[in-house]
DNA sequence: TCGATCTTTCCTGGTT
DNA sequence: TAACCAGGAAAGATCG
């Protein structure tokens, strides 16, 4: 149902290699989605010690056939990023300059792609990412302020966490304290994480200027330092 | 490896 | 009484 087959072939930069990307990605268990896969995606690369990577749409090719609920999902989501890696100094190659083409997924799985426990060796898959990524300053992790911008902006993912007060003024209020510090512990993959320590970070906020102090309940302002709430948003 | 920065954790005391 | 706020202190995590 996913996936249908398109040729689409992409040119190593270094050795001018050719390779189907949807066979690629298929031979290593995850299927591409075509529709979304532009020849600018396909041309964006990273360039890394050992390992080059460049962000495509792709599903895992074993994707739940259940609920409606998942088929929406996957409609509002369009695809998920991933990563083609050609690693040319792999131990599993080192005989020859030969790229091998891999596709992992990535490093922040949309909620779908959680669900689906994508990968049986997906830790493998997440290090060689991160050291990839690494390289390009590229998937670092995410600031909090970051989160709450995203959020604000997002509203399809903001599950009504938080809310703008002055949308304007950079004015915004907490909803649902326990939901928004879960949001946060669950991105940062610490359960442990709850509102007062959240808060406390915000708070550290308003010495840098990224937040300023509102005092009112619930109630933060986003501070000269803060960049990129006034756009519009991801819609 | 190291320092800077950010985040987490714990805390006390105050306010709503 | 619970939830929240303010901010100090220190430790842990991350990054260049």
């Amino acid at each position: 149902m996913y996936g249908q087959q398109h040729s689409l072939f992409h040119t190593h930069h270094k050795t001018g290699e050719c390779t189907d990307i949807y066979q690629a990605a298929n031979d290593t268990g995850f299927t591409m989605f075509p529709n979304d896969m532009t020849s600018a995606q396909s041309e964006m690369y990273f360039k890394g010690k050992e390992e080059e990577f460049f962000p495509l749409p792709f599903l895992p090719s074993h994707t739940p056939q259940d609920t409606a609920r998942d088929s929406l999902e996957l409609r509002e989501h369009n695809f998920f990023t991933g990563l083609l890696a050609t690693v040319t100094t792999s131990q599993q190659r080192q005989e020859a300059e030969v790229p091998v083409w891999q596709v992992f997924p990535s490093t922040e799985p949309s909620s779908l792609l959680e669900r689906w426990d994508v990968s049986s060796n997906a830790k493998e898959q997440d290090r060689v990412i991160k050291r990839g990524m690494r390289n390009y300053g590229h998937g670092r992790s995410v600031h909090l302020w970051e989160f709450v911008r995203d959020l604000l902006l997002n509203p399809a993912e903001n599950c009504g966490v938080l809310k703008w007060e002055d949308r304007k003024e950079g004015v915004f209020r907490v909803v649902h304290s326990h939901t928004f510090a879960q949001l946060w512990g669950k991105r940062k993959s610490n359960s442990g994480m709850n509102y007062e320590k959240l808060s406390r970070a915000l708070r550290h906020y308003y010495k840098s200027g990224i937040l300023e102090h509102v005092g009112r309940r619930l109630t933060y302002k986003f501070g000269a330092k803060a960049s990129g709430w006034q756009d519009s948003g991801f819609q």
